[in-house]
RNA sequence: GCGCCGAUAGCUCAAUUGGCAGAGCAAGUGACUCUUAAUCACUAGGUUGCAGGUUCGAUUCCUGCUCGGCGCACCA
């Protein structure tokens, strides 16, 4: 490393040294800010000079002899400092001699305006913070605002993220708003008297989605455990036990693809109610989404991906196999596996005599046929808010029977621009029905499908001592975000999300 | 997992039919006490992702590998 240490690292480790001989401690430990750089500009009146003290990273330098201006960024924004060899002296000037872009500095003058109008830190003292032993990849911004340069390669993006957060403030702001989201929900839960709860992630079994697990093992029980794929067998438990409002805001980890929808390990949203079902989780997701944009956004429409997405509740509700009779012309209660196929055969990209017999449709239970069907046909139809409702039971085995047709579930989900964000039910509380559908996914598992799930003794147990009606809902918070922030990709929602070792 | 595309200086990108690997920014030295993509002069900066092959000669053509992007599959 020491020999193939870049020249531009060497230079700065020299003016490391340099700034050392000057007896400056170039990794400060505490700096008294009292103003950030918005504060600063803000300040500014015409014909005053409040005193401030700024901080930040030195992100443009324009050395001229016996002046130097640069810009100071911190996470405010960003304002323009002026040092002046007469006004802070030959000593310190020296040092500012030796700063590099990048570098940490804190700087201590007057806010005044330059006579080319730039609301500027006239500066008496600058102090360095922290030294940049390595050069940001930091751009230029010309007159008219354009970006020249910079960080655009989404490989050092994302395994780089400190680097691109350094150079590129908006990206900042996309995990400014998850975190709000993220807030206004656990907000918007508690104020409904919801109790946010933590529920075991390394679990001897996992349950509650179709999903691959991770597998991990414990070394004092030596025993194999698995990540979870989702909370919602364990926040049921809570709700046994008498926790009526429960929810939990956590990862799951799937050990499938990686693509821009799908990050190994995910935040999800699930909640839990007492004495509810799923019509009243229906309008829970109502009211928490449009809270959600009106709060974010000060409107319940917004503008992403080119679409206009009209938030104002009530969104419609249409069946799922509604769905597919509009919109793929087929009547599933008469509808044959053959007609399936044929419908799918055209629509669907599938190698023909693939490898894998799981990949061909020929080998498909019908239930996969359907929900292709429905991906193929009615899921990118979904722009707006839309309730999927009444899933057929086959598909869902932790949902109540429908009241007046035992074939399909209280079962939602919501779909907006054309991707699934939510999944909710009237969840099942009859144990012995429990067991059955849990038996039926062993056969499904016995037949192939390796996403089944598994039978749950203990889960069964619990619901043996009673759960009262429960509506449950879980949320993908990651598409939550992408949504409302406008990004495409996971990867630019996720601050270090999953990439192969370097 | 499959297909397509890509990887050249710290960053962003060039390089003609296969013929000495370049620019802007960043960096170094010098000049410059209101500049703002500061300016001017000079200087330095490269195992062209890795490993092979073809060729007198490979950034360029071929094969394999690594990493990434996009699409498909899987899925939320």
């Amino acid at each position: 490393m020491t020999e193939e240490r870049s020249f531009l690292e060497a230079a700065r480790r020299e003016k490391l040294e340099q700034l050392v001989g000057l007896g400056v401690a170039p990794f400060a430990y505490r700096y008294d800010r009292t103003h950030t750089a918005q504060q600063a500009l803000d300040l500014f009146r015409e014909g005053e000079e409040p005193a401030v003290s700024i901080a930040g990273r030195l992100v443009a330098l324009r050395g001229h002899g016996k002046t130097t201006f640069a810009h100071v960024a911190d996470q405010s924004g960003r304002i323009q400092v002026y040092a002046k060899l007469d006004e802070v002296g030959a000593g310190s000037y020296d040092m500012i001699k030796l700063l590099d872009l990048g570098d940490l500095v804190g700087v201590e003058g007057r806010v005044f305006k330059t006579k080319t109008g730039e609301v500027t830190v006239r500066a008496r003292t600058v102090t360095l913070l922290a030294k940049a032993l390595r050069p940001p990849p930091i751009g230029k911004e010309d007159a008219e605002g354009e970006q020249h340069g910079g960080l655009k390669d989404p490989e050092l993006r994302y395994r780089q993220r400190y680097a691109d957060l350094a150079v590129h403030p908006e990206v900042r702001k996309v995990f400014e708003l998850r975190a709000r989201v993220v807030s206004f929900i656990r907000r918007f839960l508690d104020d409904r008297g919801y109790l946010e709860v933590e529920t075991p992630v390394l679990q001897p079994l996992y349950g509650g989605a179709m999903a691959r697990p991770f597998t991990t093992h414990h070394n004092a029980l030596d025993r194999q455990l698995y990540l979870r794929i989702a909370t919602e067998l364990y926040l049921k438990r809570c709700i046994v036990g008498g926790m009526e409002r429960v929810y939990e805001i956590g990862k799951d980890f799937r050990n499938e693809g990686m693509d821009r929808q799908h990050n190994p390990e995910f935040t999800m949203l699930e909640s839990y109610e007492a004495y509810s079902d799923y019509t009243d989780i229906m309008r829970l997701v109502e009211d928490m989404i449009t809270g959600l944009v009106q709060s974010l956004f000060g409107a319940h429409t917004i503008e992403r991906f080119g679409h206009s997405f009209e938030f104002r509740a009530p969104w419609p509700r249409k069946a799922y196999l509604e769905l597919i009779r509009e919109h793929a012309g087929l009547d599933l209660g008469t509808a044959t596996d053959g007609d399936l196929r044929a419908f799918l055969k055209p629509r669907s990209h599938r190698p023909a005599g693939s490898a894998d017999p799981a990949l061909d449709p020929v080998n498909w239970p019908r239930t996969k046929l359907m929900d292709e069907v429905f991906k193929v046909a009615v899921e990118p139809r979904l722009e707006q808010p839309t309730f999927v409702v009444d899933y057929p039971i086959e598909i869902s085995p932790l949902a109540k029977p429908k009241r007046g047709d035992p074939t399909l579930t209280e079962r939602f989900e919501l779909f907006v621009n054309g991707h699934e964000l939510a999944n909710a039910f009237s969840e099942l509380n009859d144990p012995d029905d429990q067991r059955r559908r849990f038996e039926a996914q062993l056969k499904a598992r016995e037949a192939g499908d390796d996403e089944a799930q598994q039978l749950d003794e203990d889960y069964i147990r619990a619901l043996e001592y009673g759960m009262p009606p429960t509506g449950g809902l879980g949320l993908g918070v990651d598409r939550l975000v992408m949504l409302l922030a406008g990004e495409a990709s996971i990867r630019d929602v996720i601050l270090f999300p999953m990439l192969r070792p370097e």
